[in-house]
DNA sequence: TGTACATCAGTGAACGCGCGTTCACTGATGTAC
DNA sequence: TGTACATCAGTGAACGCGCGTTCACTGATGTAC
């Protein structure tokens, strides 16, 4: 495309455009599906812009699964600060795998990106903290065991719903429905 | 390749074959990267041999789906004729997804397959038959929430060990670890 | 028992395509003096 | 304030490749008579 008048040269802020119509992208084909091709397109720029701020493709999916780990975190520490209620921390995780489910998909799927990337690494390592922490404050055990209950029980849900697994009425509410979960479990 | 007598026009079996070298192919590299032409080299036929026995790409995945839920759901029956103990059924989930990871990587990605297959969906239906059943009659509730909150937790556990986002010792046993996890959590 | 013939299993060459990535380049921006 | 120049952002054309699928075909098998 040539640059003109409604279109410059210089975009100015290609970097985060490209991230959210591949987010959007993700939403319609899934993470096996997304092409850079597509996402130039569809962003309406040229098929080496995408390289130029993503070096490769892995380099793309390594920016989403980063920022969906730093979300996560974010909103998993939110609701930290506000209840002590165990149950609202997996809560937070199925809402937030709900609402953004192209970078959850991403994240989990570390052979699509470059797993040892820093960034990656730590955004995941924030993330995974806020989940254990909590589980053993409620259990009052120590160790691994609890941590991993809860989020096996808040993943597998998230999994399986957004998979369309679940034989429930398409449109219940998952957060609710997670809630009750929570509620219906006793760990320790 | 050339008919001869170590390798005859005929293999007799191919069906079978293209199916296990389907599954060793997507254990190395996961079911997104499979490609139907490699399953050929590897097997040793023609380009052309999988499409003669499976239509297409998504025809060779709906039969490995197929096939899973068959196999889980054998597995799971088995175990119920053997013991009452709820627990033992999520074990042999968390069992059968670790030892049979190509089929249960598949089985979960239905994009990938003709969903709408009947053989799928009866299999489909026949094995999550096996898991909500179990779940109410253990907990003494009705509907399907016991039933959802024991699968998210298997499930979930399964997915979490495969992809190996829980950071446990490698040689660590996921079935032990399952059982654990059952043992801690009460239902109801 | 022998033979004609329909059916099934597999071949091999070719098709067209979309893809990721490279490359030399041009346009725009900001900064030092 | 003006200008030279380094740096950054994005272009567009081209590369080579592996892929799924099609097609007319040939070899092997089994069955009816």
């Amino acid at each position: 495309m040539r640059p003109s008048a409604e279109r410059p040269y210089h975009h100015g802020n290609l970097r985060r455009v490209l991230l959210d119509t591949a987010i959007e992208l993700l939403g319609e084909v899934g993470p096996s599906q997304l092409s850079l091709r597509e996402l130039a397109r569809r962003t309406g720029v040229s098929n080496a812009a995408p390289v130029h701020h993503f070096g490769d493709k892995a380099g793309l999916f390594t920016e989403i699964a980063a920022e969906g780990f730093d979300m996560l975190a974010t909103q998993l520490d939110e609701v930290r600060r506000h209840t002590d209620d165990f149950t609202e921390m997996g809560v937070a995780y199925v809402r937030f795998a709900v609402t953004h489910r192209a970078h959850f998909e991403v994240m989990f799927r570390p052979d699509l990106y470059h797993a040892d990337d820093p960034d990656v690494v730590a955004a995941n390592r924030a993330a995974a903290a806020h989940l254990y922490g909590p589980a053993n404050a409620t259990t009052g055990r120590s160790g691994k065991d609890a941590g991993i209950a809860a989020w096996s029980l808040v993943h597998g849900f998230a999994t399986l719903w957004i998979g369309g697994n679940l034989d429930v009425s398409p449109d219940a509410d998952p957060e609710a429905l997670a809630r009750r979960l929570g509620r219906m479990i006793t760990l320790g």
